[in-house]
DNA sequence: TGCCAGGCCCTCTTTAGGGCCTT
């Protein structure tokens, strides 16, 4: 059965391009629909965190100020994953931090990306928000904690991750699903805009 | 102190613009 690492990262701001750096990550191990292992951590980049991201996340400038070093913590995190397919809610913000801050040690970013943002809004257009707490609501799914800390948030991302997988085991069958999201991790690793799943609907149809 | 981006996707589209989503 695949693994996948469900990934969230808190950062300073939207862009490491412009400077933004990461202050907390949590990585969530699904062996199908069971968590098997946990990955967190705050993360001390050497950089300030503005009043309003303090305000958004409930993550302090003391509080990373004796967090370990982003570079321990990411090296860590990179183990931790290993080779594994990673999931994140909207996941071309996470995958943007996660290659950028280990681009910063040396290593390469090789782990294909999934995004729950994007199949949610195939699977459920009728859906009027697609945040992550919008989807955990609509969805019933369990109250993870505060939202806007890594670890809840990556919770909240891997149970939506399960639902996405119930969901289209029930439309196409186990083993089309499995095609629909091997395609979908293989276009979004090559930033191309995924439509697996309509791929497969009209495949099907 | 205040500001910043990038990708998907819809539509009043494709020679473009704007909303949504992430922090």
């Amino acid at each position: 059965m695949t693994t996948v690492a469900v990934i969230d990262f808190e950062t300073t701001g939207l862009s490491p391009a412009m400077g933004d750096r990461a202050t907390e990550i949590a990585i969530v191990l699904l062996e199908g629909d069971r968590v098997v292992d946990r990955y967190q951590s705050l993360m001390n980049a050497g950089v300030r965190i503005s009043a309003f991201i303090e305000a958004y996340t409930g993550i302090s400038n003391e509080m990373i100020a004796t967090a370990p070093p982003a570079a321990q913590v990411m090296d860590e995190a990179n183990r931790f994953v290993g080779g594994r397919p990673m999931v994140a809610h909207n996941a071309s913000f996470d995958r943007r931090f996660w290659t950028a801050e280990l681009q910063r040690l040396g290593q390469a970013a090789e782990q294909p990306f999934a995004c729950t943002l994007l199949l949610s809004r195939r699977l459920w257009p009728e859906v009027r928000s697609y945040r992550l707490g919008s989807l955990a609501a609509y969805h019933g799914l369990p109250d993870a904690g505060r939202a806007h800390r890594a670890m809840a948030d990556a919770e909240t991302a891997a149970a939506l991750w399960c639902r996405i997988r119930t969901d289209l085991h029930s439309r196409y069958g186990v083993a089309q699903a499995r095609h629909a999201l091997l395609m979908h991790l293989q276009a979004c690793s090559r930033k191309a805009l995924p439509r697996a799943i309509e791929r497969h609907r009209a495949a099907v149809h």
